[in-house]
Parts: C-alpha cells; sequence; structure tokens
DNA sequence: CTGAAAGCGCTTACAG
DNA sequence: CTGAAAGCGCTTACAG
C-alpha cells in the first residue's frame, strides 16, 4: 500500500546544494551547467535515488517522449514483427510506445482520443485506417501521424508502404517465368490498400503477355476464411495452376486445402504469399512469399515522427519501399534462391 | 509544425459558467456533482472538443491509468497472444499500456527505471525475469508488479503461472498411455522456471511407471538451437520413440528433423510441444501441445495490478493455472481429442 | 553558468 | 453540490 514519498528534484537541490533548475539542467541533454555542479548533482541523485518524473515534465516541457502505436491484429506475426521492431527502435532513441491493440476503423474513434490525452509526440499506425476526421484531429494539434503498411490519401497523413503494386508484378512475373498460365488470386480484405494493389499489380503483370486472371476469392486475411476461399477456387475445371495469395496465413490455408485434395505443390499449384513470415520459411510450407523488410519500413516511421509534423499547408511524406521476392518450394522444386524488385 | 493552443478546462468552465473544479468533477467517475451542471459542462466540452488532460491529471491525482508491460520476445506467438490480450483487457478498464520489449535480464536495469519514471500503476513482466533489486524499488513505492509464466520467489512480486510441473506430469501420462518408453526432453531455456517445472513433472511422471527419461537437450526455447539439438537426440541408438519439448517453436524443429531423417512421426517418434501456438494447429504440423489459456492468464494478471499492491509486510500473490492437454497428429494417428488436467 | 519565479493543466482538501 | 486556493514536480524564460 504505503508508498514512500518519491525523491524530488528539490530533495537532489537542498543535497548538492544548488537551485531545482540546475538539477533539471543536469538531467537536459545539451543544457548549460558547469562540468563540476553537473557531477555534484549527479551524484547526490544517484545516492537518493532519483529519477525525473517524466510526467512532471511532460506538463512543462509539452514533450511527452511518448509515441502512440496503433496495431489492428498481434496474432499475424508480421504486425507483431513491425511492433517488436518499432518499440526497439524507440526505446533506441528514449521514446516511450504506447499501445493501442485491436483497433479497427469502428473503435479507433473512441480509443484514438484516449490516447491523445496522454500527450503523444506521434501516432504510428499500422494495418488500421485512420478516418479523416481522425487524421485532422492529428493535425490540428501539430501531431506527427504515419500509417504503416496502408496507403492513405489524406494530406496530413504521413505513409510508409511497400511498394504492393510492383510486389504484384513481380508476383505474376516469377509465376510466368515459371510456366504458369492458369492463375488466380486471393484477396484480402477487400478495400485495402495493400490487397487492392497487390491485385493490381499482379494484374497488370499477367497483362504484359496478354493473360488475365483466371478466377479469384476473398480469404479476409485469415486463415478460415482462406480454407473456404481455395476449396473453392481449387474446385474449378479446368484446374488452375498457380494462386497468389495476398499474406501468408492465406497461402498457408491453400498449402493446406491443397494436400487435403491431393493436388501437388508446386508440380500442379504453384502457391505464393506475402510478408515472408517466418511461417513460410517453415520446412513444411516452404513458402514462396514477398518480403516487405520490416527493418526499413519502421526506420523510416521512426524517422518521421522524430521530424515532427510538416509545416502547415505542406503534404505529409509518402514513401514506397521496395519488396523482395523469396522463392521457396511452394513455386519451384529445387533450392531457394531470391529475386531483388 | 504549429499545433493549436488545446482547449482547457478552464475554457470549458467559462463557456459553461462554472468553476474548473466543476469541469473536473464533471469528468471524473462517482464525484458529487448536480445533473444540470454535468449536462451543462459536457454540452460546453462537447462543443469546444475538450478531453481532460491525462498527463495533468495523473500529476495531481498521482494515478497515470498506465501499465507498464515488459515482454521479452514478440516473436514468440504464444507472447504476441499474451500482449494483445493484455493490452485488450487494460483497454476494458481504461487503462493504457506502456510497452517495454526485447527485455532480458540485462537492459532491464536501465529500461525499467524509464518505465517508472511514467508513473505507471503497475507493471507486467512476460518472460523476462526481474531481479529482485528491481523488485524491491517496486515495493518501495508500492506499485504492484505481476510475474507472468515465469516463477519468481521474490516476496512482493505476484505470480500468474501455469502450473507447469502438472504440465509435464500431464505429457508423461499421455505418452506413456500411447506406449511410449525412450523418451526425451528438450528443455528451453536453462535456469527459467518454466522449463525447469516442466521437466520435473515429465520427470515425475516418468517415474510413476519406474521410467527415467532416455535423454535430455537444450533449445533454448528457439527453433535454430531446436535443430541442432534434435539432431543429436535422433542419431541416438537406440531410437527415442518420444520426444516432449518445452515450447512449441522447438517441437515444430523436431518435426522437421525428423521428416528430413525419414522418422514417421508418431509411429516412429512421438512428439509434443507447449503453448498451443497456432503453428501446433496447423495441419502440416499437428502437433500436441499443452494449452496455457491465455485468458485466464491475463484476467488474473489485470486484476492483480487493479488490486494494488500488497500490503507492507504482506507477501504478494502466487497463483498456478491448469493447463490442458491439445491431442493431435503429432503423437496419435487418428483425430484430435482434449485430456483436461 | 546559475537562481528566483512563474506556470504547465489538472485535482483535491477545505469551507460554505 | 460548488468554488477559491493550494499544490502535484518539473522546465523555462528572465535576469544577473
Amino acid at each position: 500500500m504505503a508508498g514512500k514519498t518519491p525523491v524530488r528534484a528539490i530533495d537532489v537541490a537542498r543535497t548538492s546544494g544548488v537551485s531545482r533548475a540546475t538539477v533539471s539542467r543536469a538531467f537536459t541533454e545539451g543544457s548549460s551547467i558547469s562540468e563540476a555542479k553537473l557531477r555534484r548533482v549527479l551524484e547526490a541523485a544517484d545516492a537518493l535515488g532519483y529519477r525525473p518524473n517524466a510526467i512532471a515534465r511532460t506538463l512543462t516541457s509539452r514533450k511527452s517522449g511518448i509515441v502512440g502505436i496503433v496495431i489492428a491484429d498481434l496474432v499475424n506475426p508480421f504486425y507483431a514483427k513491425v511492433l517488436e521492431t518499432t518499440c526497439l527502435k524507440l526505446q533506441e532513441r528514449k521514446l516511450a510506445s504506447l499501445l493501442l491493440s485491436g483497433a479497427d476503423a469502428h473503435n479507433l474513434d473512441t480509443l484514438l482520443p484516449q490516447l491523445l490525452s496522454y500527450q503523444v509526440d506521434g501516432v504510428i499506425v499500422a494495418a488500421a485506417t485512420l478516418s479523416s476526421r481522425l487524421a485532422d484531429r492529428c493535425a490540428e494539434r501539430g501531431l506527427p501521424v504515419v500509417q504503416l503498411n496502408r496507403y492513405s490519401e489524406l494530406d496530413h497523413v504521413n505513409v510508409v508502404c511497400c511498394d504492393n503494386i510492383r510486389g504484384g508484378r513481380m508476383v505474376a512475373e516469377h509465376l510466368l517465368g515459371i510456366g504458369r498460365q492458369r492463375m488466380a488470386f486471393l484477396a484480402g480484405i477487400e478495400n485495402t490498400s495493400s490487397s487492392r494493389d497487390r491485385e493490381i499489380g499482379f494484374r497488370s503483370g499477367l497483362a504484359q503477355v496478354g493473360l488475365d486472371l483466371k478466377a479469384r476469392d476473398v480469404g479476409n486475411y485469415v486463415y478460415r476464411d482462406a480454407l473456404d476461399a481455395t476449396q473453392r477456387l481449387l474446385s474449378r475445371k479446368p484446374r488452375l495452376d498457380a494462386l497468389f495469395c495476398a499474406n501468408d496465413a492465406m497461402a498457408i490455408a491453400a498449402v493446406d486445402v491443397a494436400r487435403s485434395l491431393k493436388i501437388k505443390v508446386p508440380e500442379e499449384l504453384a502457391i505464393v504469399g506475402f510478408d515472408n513470415t517466418p511461417p513460410a520459411s517453415s520446412q513444411a510450407y516452404s513458402l514462396t512469399s514477398v518480403d516487405q523488410n520490416i527493418d526499413q519500413m519502421v526506420d523510416q516511421a521512426v524517422a518521421m515522427i522524430v521530424a515532427g509534423s510538416p509545416p502547415t499547408g505542406q503534404r505529409a511524406q509518402k514513401i514506397f519501399l521496395a519488396s523482395r521476392l523469396e522463392v521457396r518450394n511452394s513455386t519451384s522444386g529445387g533450392a531457394t534462391k531470391v529475386v531483388r524488385g
């Protein structure tokens, strides 16, 4: 219960015989303070176990050092990795991560204001899509916002995104290269820019050689829905010979369905996923998949947050990163090779 | 850049013709305020777009509404799920989650104080182990701490843990039940209570029928190390007929190695994992695994945080939860069945 | 470089 | 139920 009265700046000031202002300076990077006093203050602080109260500091300095992270689905290993990387890179810069999970368009309206009430210095939104009203609210406050892995038209929303169109086209070219002709696309959640652009790129790749998609279905980015969708796709006659799924979870479902139908992968059906998550590299699936380079994505996002909100009237940055096709057994019988795009 | 001056309580007070104190009361659950004023304040607040500044509130009320979550490894789907569940359950109670990722014993000493400087109301530590010095620091402040999925002897650290000994014993009984005799254990990280207790339970289950472990090795809870360890274990003569791995990632490695050695699973080698993560239920692995009931674990942990630190001199709670064996094809050729323990 | 003073935006006894 | 006042622990112009 208790809770001893914590040590405050004034205590350190008294012990080291300086003013509170000087104690504050000792804990502020790059503020003017003499070597001697700095040392004295730090010693006293250490002896007393003093750490500046970040909350009080926030109130006066108007910088919380907290970045809000909004993430839709942590069960997807891609987003788990994104979160871990983001959190780590923020920690490196001594920034803290306030997490909002399970965010969909619906509840974000009530959840985000709570996040903002903690005076976050910026918001990184992965997977969920910010409404324009919410984005405006952030812009009004001069709060930098970056949308990760979802494109947004909104003027003051920064975007870091994989070039999904190019990624889709790369997949088409790879499948054409191994002689496939009758191809289908398994969409993620309709109306997400990621699924849409992957499809656009895929189709355009096929169009280059005069081919069209033979079929398409929707798996909502999740295993269960993809199971049903693949079942439908694979029962078509004549048989498909390649299937591009908008993420790995769905591609894994596709492999499972193919196996249960005794369709040989890759001989009779080539399967490609997206995100190159750990399950894709597992021996039992060995899935060809498009890799997004999470590290680079997050680096950009963090840099945008640190850079702050763009000056009024100026448009936020939209960055598209190249992806890489990791070729595995689900499209090629043999050894692993990599195609850069 | 800009950032309009945000609306403060005083603005709402003026607009609605009341004092700042009354505005504050309007936003404080269960404080005495008349219906009429409540309505008037809320209307004005809505019109002006006012939200109380949680940082300022923290400074005066000494409750931040923030819970610190320390997690070692988000790439492990078990912990990703733990984090998501925790965050969601905290949100339900209007509590925020401040995340510390990639925490090991080493860097926790520097990272946790940063977390504490944000005046968190409690700390949930998953997977990493708190040093006794750190735990004391929290106790001094009257800060409730709960250690998830790792046992801790420390007096003022709450614990929510799966009954790993019982879990290990359950696995032994299951394997004995399907006629296995030559069994090995693949440990996680040595010196973690989880790996140690799973092994103790497993051994004690075998001991009940006079059997002993034929071999053991260490996989550090990760796929790569488990690959090598399993390779060693499976090259032994006479052959093992069952392998219990302290988590799923290692069990999956074991399946991969067995397959590459053309050892039939489960006919020649039964394999059991722990945590019942999504990959375990995938068709290609169909792994028998011990399920920990994350929901229940997190419920308990959150309840402990909300209850606050135990009165001085009193020992914190240590809760052990029952687990459940999910039987799949890696130990039984046929259909899925469940054993409660 | 250093200190005294004001102030960040709220809540909380204290009176009434 | 309501308001005036003090104060939470810090930082930041302002002088010196």
